[in-house]
DNA sequence: GTCTATATAGTGATAGAC
DNA sequence: GTCTATCACTATATAGAC
């Protein structure tokens, strides 16, 4: 956490960042980026062409961040299911560290159909969700994984979970009896265990005599396991 | 599918779902929607107060076909595992209905924190939703479903497969290999039996019952256990 | 019920002083 | 770099003829 006194430019894009991330472009006004920054709206076109070049560099700023984080995490893992659990972790960092990210990037998808986030998005395709696909694979060659489940497919459910939990936020907040303002950060840490739990549950091949089911739900030393009942009150 | 001409009325409400869907509610402009519907703009204000009651009559027209929909296919199932694929099913089949029918929800959820559709959300949460999660601890009782897993949130995990595609259109299709405009119908057809097969896989008791390991991580119920190892920290 | 014409307010963006 | 003042435009919404 760098604590600097942020500069006029800085001071305006994070104030663009989150108005956009809460109300989305077109409402959101420059008077209200200039109130929220407490600089001058005349300012905001000397450092920015106008709104859009401005929402560009708002969205370039966070983009970088969330493939840092995920690369990172997933270069480290060794087996296909540590793999698994790189990737859902590194999805619950980013997105536990700016609650309202998410929010910016569901906008920009169903705003933009991602044309400004594409190139980044391809980025990541290519790199995290391609090195879960290619240890799903391995999984399913060396025999520790199941064999009928298509690997691409495979690797969105993984995905799909915590990003589903994030981007529903007021859905899954009433599925877990939170409320429609969404689940709390321990719940995205808990359902974040849960969810790699799941998947490698999903993707283990049916019990063979030969091979230990002591695996099954044994963890190694140091491994998480969560098991929580009832998040909210029971019915 | 019925064919009658709509009057003015149906026309307005027609134009406006497509366009607040496409576009957002602000991003919408009562021009456009005059225009899409082949109505005078003042005709707009003949029918509906404003822009925002509007945007609520479209809303609330279409929450009761998703509704009905889900909890029909869900009735006529019986096993825990016919459960699971009946709302996978009805959420394919609502959502293959009007493609742009889950941007209108997913920007509800954003721009209103489903303040308008909290009421319909809390009535699926307690029908349909309640239906998968019981019937996944009914799995868990009679032994066919692992009871290591939370039912709340594994029946999160079974719907946010199907509603995380659609959601995340964009980068499900590259992730597929389409491009940023999505998956095809045909994708979401495939990609929802996967999704129920990948749902029940990781739902499955693993067999070898008489072996000790997988219920070292049962907790009594009522119970919560937490280990944690921490997040990062791939070995 | 449907139209034309228009009131009113707010928007993004610019010019130019300092 | 930062400000005031303001332009040109578009938005929602209304009045009133037919």
């Amino acid at each position: 956490m760098i604590a600097r006194a942020p500069d006029a430019r800085t001071a305006i894009l994070d104030a663009a960042e989150q108005l956009f991330a809460e109300s989305g472009f077109s409402a959101t006004t420059i008077k209200q980026i200039g109130e929220k920054s407490g600089q001058n709206t005349a300012l905001i076109y000397y450092y920015f062409d106008n709104k859009a070049t401005l929402y560009r560099h708002v969205l370039d700023r966070i983009i970088g961040e969330i493939a840092g984080e995920g690369g990172a995490r997933a270069a480290a893992a060794t087996s296909p299911e540590d793999v698994i659990r790189a990737v859902v972790a590194a999805q619950v960092s980013v997105l536990s560290r700016r609650s309202y990210l998410p929010l910016l990037l569901t906008r920009e998808l169903i705003d933009w159909k991602a044309a400004h986030a594409e190139g980044a998005i391809r980025h990541l395709a290519s790199t995290l969700f391609e090195r879960l696909r290619v240890a799903i694979e391995d999984g399913q060659r060396s025999g520790s994984f199941r064999s009928d489940l298509n690997p691409r497919y495979a690797a969105i459910s993984v995905v799909a979970q915590v990003a589903y939990l994030i981007l529903a936020r007021p859905i899954a907040g009433v599925l877990l009896g939170r409320g429609a303002e969404g689940p709390t950060a321990g719940d995205l840490a808990l359902f974040g265990q849960h969810a790699a739990a799941f998947a490698i549950a999903a993707l283990r091949s049916p019990a063979e005599p030969h091979q230990g089911p002591d695996r099954i739900a044994q963890p190694a030393a140091g491994e998480a396991v969560t098991l929580q009942r009832e998040p909210g009150g029971a019915s």
